[in-house]
DNA sequence: AGTGGAATTTGTAACGTTTTAATTACGCAG
DNA sequence: CTGCGTAATTAAAACGTTACAAATTCCACT
């Protein structure tokens, strides 16, 4: 408006474009085109076309630390990550599944090392303090997670993979285990084994609790004899489950029939049984769960059911962008069901 | 200066301590306080004590927002995450060990997509244009590879995992894949293997590069006989290369020795041979690289060459922390030897 | 006592955005 | 015409930091 032959407008020959830009090219305010930008029903329709036809043209994206200073909002997720343990592709499909539910939002995922040996709650705290994040993701979640108390006493939005017991709701994500085990079992029976045994994952966990339950539950079920490996979990090293179980299977009361909660654990298994002289298929049988399609190419072959860790990951992402939201966390949880059941790799 | 005695002030009842926290404490401005905070020399050295010793008091830690607003570094450095496949634990390690460099720099590491399928370079221009991280960690390396290209066009740091063929020099880590693919045949060439077969990856990563040429001149320099599989690569679906590996095998002219570059296809190829019927250790020989310790209770034993990926994110972080503070890239490389040579998993 | 200069400190502006409060324009009833 | 409510736009302030230029203090030396 100011005036109509252009001046030489030696202006800004680099640098991204700003809002002033767009401002400068319209003959808007700032302020107007701003608030043009977000779409703000105060300002005229047709105001706001010309400045997101601008925008376009120039190419605008808005300055991250810009907005975040002033609104406070950092655009980040972060995910905890376990380093201690080896998952066998975990991190990369839960990882994969985060960034496709993440892509086109603005938000980003930075990855924050968690480990289970020292406080699990130092980084937490410091995500907290310092507002290094919008909300978060974690998993190998506890019965009564001191992360999820943390973030829950806070407002803080969260997603968990896995369940806890508190009262208070909170968003989850989670696989059925407890199905898991019983179909595992009920698949081991079906074969006609009658000794049935499972390695579980730490007791801390959550889901440890939903395994063993259903484990237990569909073993007494069929009536058939059954342990929960006492020893060693899958969670410490796994020499140590291989020692564990090269030991057991050649016991006199040996089991006939393993459930194993992971591909790790069942390679494990399966090395540790064949060292023993124990031939799956024929001594015994052997379920697993899975999650990366490795597993249709181990020799011999067993029956796996597979959850879908990208899926998860992309849930658990979408949840949290509802949460950060402001959505409350009462509807914000998915159970994930052994779908399709157990099968045995083709060919 | 207005006023002597303090008003009631009833300010900032709340929220994390800023620089004026601070100044307001000591009695010095913003500005000194800034200054003392960076060690700077133009502040007296008491005066340095003086806030350091209030910043503590209160936990004072910048805000990153608004540093990164001012100085437009992002603190933040990201890694170019490859969706497509399955690596067995090669994400989560070397996530592990750029984490774990990072610590304690104030940096923090994102992740993003990159397919292969696709526009690489989409990823890297955004990141580029918007001044999304300071730098950038990746992996899969071309021998020509656009990425590092567009990134050295734009003074941007980076460090690859994997060489180039560029002259202009840029920082990276490798593994010495020549010498583990050299090794690896003189390996199967003492084991009394004469026939001897690689699977090779991709064609356009420079490390398979490294790879046939380690495997052809060991071959030739052990006269053995020696075939780059044609018709597949481990970058395709793991069930080709298996349905490849089955065909192969039971050929007249089938080979006796396998090189597998990694442990997913040390796996398939297991698998495919047990199904064809050919027995390892009797019948052929194959020996891999391993980046995991699950190889160790992988049966039949074989023998491999450990790549610790964990090692490689750190260091390639570390790399990456010089760049970014403007170190030329001249000697910013580091090619890991395969240490140690072959071993059979223990017991 | 005066002066030059180093040492130390400080006020102001800026980064790009959103928010608060204020301003302008305009149609319409009194 | 005046006054006024509403729609549309805007100027100014603020988020917390660092950079620039200027100001102040302190000494040593003439």
């Amino acid at each position: 408006m100011s005036q109509e032959t252009a001046p030489p407008e030696p202006k800004k020959p680099i640098g991204r474009p700003t809002l002033r830009t767009i401002a400068e090219m319209t003959g808007f305010a700032v302020t107007t085109v701003s608030r043009a930008l977000a779409d703000d029903p105060r300002i005229a329709k047709t105001t706001r076309e010309t400045v997101a036809e601008a925008a376009r043209e120039v190419g605008y994206v808005p300055d991250r630390a810009a907005r975040r200073l002033r609104t406070g909002r950092t655009q980040v997720v972060s995910l905890l990550l376990n380093t201690d343990h080896e998952f066998l592709g975990f991190t990369h499909e839960i990882l994969a599944g985060i960034t496709e539910a993440l892509r086109g939002t603005g938000y980003s995922v930075t990855v924050v090392p968690d480990s289970l040996r020292g406080d699990r709650l130092e980084q937490v705290r410091e995500i907290l303090r310092n507002h290094l994040a919008d909300g978060l993701l974690f998993t190998r979640t506890e019965c009564f997670d001191p992360r999820a108390r943390l973030m829950m006493e806070a407002g803080f939005p969260f997603v968990t993979h896995g369940r806890t017991e508190f009262t208070e709701p909170h968003a989850w994500v989670d696989f059925d285990n407890e199905a898991f085990a019983r179909m595992a079992v009920e698949r081991l029976v079906a074969r006609g084994r009658r000794r049935i045994s499972l390695v579980p994952p730490d007791d801390r966990f959550t889901f440890t609790q939903h395994l063993r339950y259903g484990f237990v539950s569909a073993a007494r079920a069929a009536a058939v004899d059954h342990e929960v490996i006492q020893d060693v979990t899958i969670d410490q090293p796994m020499s140590q489950v291989a020692e564990i179980l090269r030991q057991r299977c050649t016991e006199a009361d040996a089991p006939d029939g393993y459930v194993c909660v992971g591909e790790a654990t069942a390679l494990v298994a399966l090395g540790a049984l064949a060292d023993a002289g124990v031939v799956p298929g024929r001594d015994v049988d052997l379920v697993s769960k899975r999650a990366s399609p490795i597993f249709d190419h181990i020799r011999p072959r067993i029956e796996t059911v597979f959850e879908d860790v990208r899926a998860t990951g992309k849930v658990m992402a979408e949840m949290l962008l509802r949460r950060m939201e402001g959505e409350p966390p009462d509807q914000l949880h998915h159970l994930f069901a052994p779908e399709g059941g157990f099968s045995m790799p083709p060919h």
